[in-house]
DNA sequence: ACCTGAACACCGTTCAAGT
DNA sequence: ACCTGAACACCGTTCAAGT
């Protein structure tokens, strides 16, 4: 076939500046050089754009951040408001998690920017599946918020797991605090956790059983 | 009694630095200033030192963040391992809570630095008092895991509640993600619960409520 | 040996000057 | 009217020079 793919430019070079396409960078390279590696020189340098033509469609760089997370949560399989609720939003939940945890240098700015568009979406989305499902607007906002929050602080931890290498810095840290030689009972299973979080599923559940109650 | 109270500087100006009195200038000056208030060279100012001296309590500003942020959890008050687990993980999670939400500028950083000595030590008492009331190390971590996750993600949704006078932006914003000017049944639901996310209670409710039915 | 502060290599953003 | 890029007012941190 001679014709292009998708959004490639016409000529050689890309194609005048948009907001989505200085999101799309923006998002490769922090994948490609972690959050310290985006500033506005070099996504202008990636976008092959004077410095200060991505002013023109993007605020400042709070403005670009909060349009990265947004974009974060685009394009998830939709809910079927006449389904099960509880698969749905298991898979919704796994889903996102799934999403932030691939960008993990993003999360520090997710943390300054969770309520976003999208984000509005998804929670109207999951709201209107719990009411269909028999709770009460006020109920189901509140489980899904419930949801959501438990998500994004998983995934916060889970991206903050120090590399094994401080195991047993972080332990002898721990024993300083404590002041004391004499290692509490479980600090090793708390090491543990902290640093392979559970089962994500475990939290999950634990949330599922509680909805599922009040739908009894 | 004539001795002088435990760190007080023996004349009228500050005592030499050292790491705690660098940490507690620093949350003073968030406190006022915000995070981006907080410069290396503005700390220093604050402690009345030159720029570069700070360095020599602290590798660099993210080992500062990190101190910041362990601080935050400590002088909590004490687990009584034999005493009921549940008033006292509900009791433990609302402080934890109140003690990030006191401090909202520090949620960024408290994102990419969760896993410090105090939130061990936090841990290891937590999975001591569920392990004696029944559960196994691995479900007590986990179960510990997930109110803290929950706690975490609240407190950063609940700080980035967008000023009310936002709604309306938020509104449309997410009008022109769906591509439509009909908007769905709960979207106002779902503003509601991202500008004042649910009860606190009511997702903590649901976790206890899960881990009670794990004892029985 | 310890401490200082000038200097480096950046950064986000403004704004005057160009087209 | 739109776009550019030099310049501003910072920043975290290095390091040579002082005590």
């Amino acid at each position: 076939m001679s014709m292009s793919t998708g959004s490639k430019p016409r000529r050689g070079r890309p194609p005048r500046l948009s907001r989505e396409r200085i999101v799309e960078a923006a998002l490769a390279l922090v994948d490609r050089a972690g959050i310290d590696g985006l500033t506005m020189r070099a996504l202008a340098r990636e976008l092959d754009a004077d410095p200060m033509a991505v002013y023109r469609h993007v605020r400042d760089k709070d403005d670009l951040l909060g349009a990265m997370c947004d974009q974060l949560l685009v394009e998830l399989p939709p809910i079927d408001p006449d389904g099960d609720w509880e698969p749905q939003v298991r898979r919704l939940a796994r889903e996102i998690r799934e999403r932030f945890a691939a960008r993990p240098a993003l999360l520090p700015a997710l943390a300054s920017a969770p309520v976003t568009p999208m984000s509005l979406v998804l929670a109207s989305d999951a709201v209107t599946l719990l009411v269909r499902a028999g709770m009460s607007p006020h109920e189901a906002a509140g489980g899904f918020g419930a949801v959501f929050s438990y998500v994004l602080g998983f995934a916060v931890v889970e991206a903050a797991i120090p590399p094994p290498a401080d195991h047993d810095a972080l332990r002898a840290s721990a024993l300083r605090h404590l002041e004391t030689d004499d290692p509490p009972p479980h600090l090793d299973a708390a090491i543990e956790l902290m640093n392979s979080p559970g089962d994500f599923d475990l939290g999950l559940d634990l949330l599922l059983a509680g909805l599922r109650a009040r739908l009894r």
